[in-house]
DNA sequence: AATGTCATCAACCGCATCGAA
DNA sequence: GTTCGATGCGGTTGATGACAT
């Protein structure tokens, strides 16, 4: 593996990332080591492999338990569980190309060649869950590489993954700017807004959530939010209590009265307050207190009537003079205090030299200022 | 201790979308 | 305008651990 083949924000990037990844021995943090030192000491001097180190089983018990370890609380336990190094050639996964099902379906597009390829060639492809030894490849064939295209990923690894499989293990589970652990009661609550003005759109919800995947989202959406609405009482379809007729105050808005194509600033503010105070009324005192700093903040861009909009499409909003008053420069990046460059300018860098996808880091309808006030958004909440 | 049930989440599947040819 | 491959997205599945009986 050779040095030079990546930029220096990638470097960065990686020393700053790297206690995120979980299997790597934390003893190697060392935060006074410089970048391109560090990055030798855990990948060069493995010949060019990751010293792999498989982490504590996830306990379960302690279900509710956010403390920051650095490590993560949430593991793939299938995955890279005490003792998975030793079953490092992917005894752990189910082969695709057993059964006559599958071997008959291939070979009937092979001979017919009717109808698009499957996307990836099904004959030992491996499907199950990762083993450390695939992730080690996957991480070490991106680090170096980048991303080029992800049908060519497995290949190019020495993988016996789909492309699909690689894009979706790194995107959900490697990718270094990912957070750890359950989602915080703010992010929570932030998830709960967003989903009362976006829907199911995860994608678009995540991105709006730094370091969560929308799998991630979804899931924790669907084990823990839900039910808690339902607790509430309110239709976590439509963030609508469930018996209106208990709450006779409250206005009826569909979902699609959420929609900005209402050019009305004050209707998209009227929204908000149905959406989060029908939310609100259900809510102890205690997670109302919690909550009301996040609905300010909350409000404070979602008032904004292009960048809800922006929320809503995909387009960037553009850049407007009266928004400095609430996004401080990008400095104050609580993850920055080393000065290093934030992700994503790590992540220009990276893009800019290796083809990476924008899309697969989640940042595809990120500018500048979005991800400013993002950071001003998520430091908040943190707080 | 053994068995059944539930909760969780990583991974898969299939459709949608986009862009290049 | 059409076709096709690559990728993204959202719904669903299934393996696993925790908990209950």
């Amino acid at each position: 593996m050779c040095l030079n083949v990546l930029p220096r924000k990638s470097l960065e990037a990686f020393h700053l990332s790297f206690n995120t990844w979980p299997f790597l021995d934390q003893d190697k943090i060392v935060n006074d080591t410089p970048p391109e030192e560090f990055y030798r000491s855990v990948v060069e001097d493995k010949g060019s492999t990751f010293e792999l180190h498989a982490p504590k089983p996830r306990d379960r018990s302690q279900k509710n338990n956010n403390l920051d370890f650095g490590l993560p609380q949430i593991l793939p336990t299938r995955t890279l569980k005490r003792g998975d190094d030793e079953m490092a050639d992917g005894n752990g996964g189910v082969e695709c190309n057993q059964g006559v099902g599958l071997a008959a379906v291939s070979s009937l597009a092979t001979v017919s060649n009717m109808g698009r390829q499957p996307c990836c060639d099904k004959l030992g492809v491996k499907k199950g869950p990762w083993t450390a030894e695939e992730d080690k490849k996957l991480i070490n064939f991106i680090l170096t590489n980048g991303q080029c295209c992800w049908r060519a990923v497995p290949k190019l690894a020495g993988l016996r993954r789909c492309g699909k499989s690689c894009r979706l293990r790194w995107t959900n589970y490697l990718r270094p700017d990912l957070k750890r652990g359950l989602l915080t009661e703010a992010e929570e609550q932030l998830v709960i807004d967003l989903h009362a003005r976006l829907g199911n759109r995860w994608s678009k919800i995540a991105a709006r959530l730094p370091g969560r995947t929308d799998n991630e989202i979804k899931n924790h959406w669907n084990t823990h939010i839900k039910k808690k609405l339902l607790k509430r009482g309110i239709d976590p379809v439509t963030h609508e209590p469930l018996h209106k007729e208990a709450k006779p105050e409250e206005s009826s808005s569909s979902p699609d009265d959420l929609l900005p194509e209402s050019s009305n600033n004050n209707d998209i503010q009227e929204n908000d307050g149905i959406v989060i105070n029908s939310d609100d009324n259900a809510r102890s005192p205690t997670e109302n207190s919690c909550s009301t700093e996040n609905s300010l903040l909350l409000d404070s861009i979602c008032n904004d009537e292009m960048l809800l909009n922006s929320l809503w499409m995909d387009e960037p909003p553009l850049a407007d003079p009266s928004w400095n008053k609430i996004i401080p420069p990008a400095a104050e990046d609580t993850n920055n205090d080393m000065g290093y460059p934030s992700w994503e300018d790590n992540y220009t860098g990276l893009s800019d030299c290796q083809d990476f996808g924008v899309h697969d880091f989640g940042f595809d309808c990120f500018d500048t200022i979005e991800l400013s006030a993002l950071d001003i958004l998520e430091m908040e909440l943190n707080r």
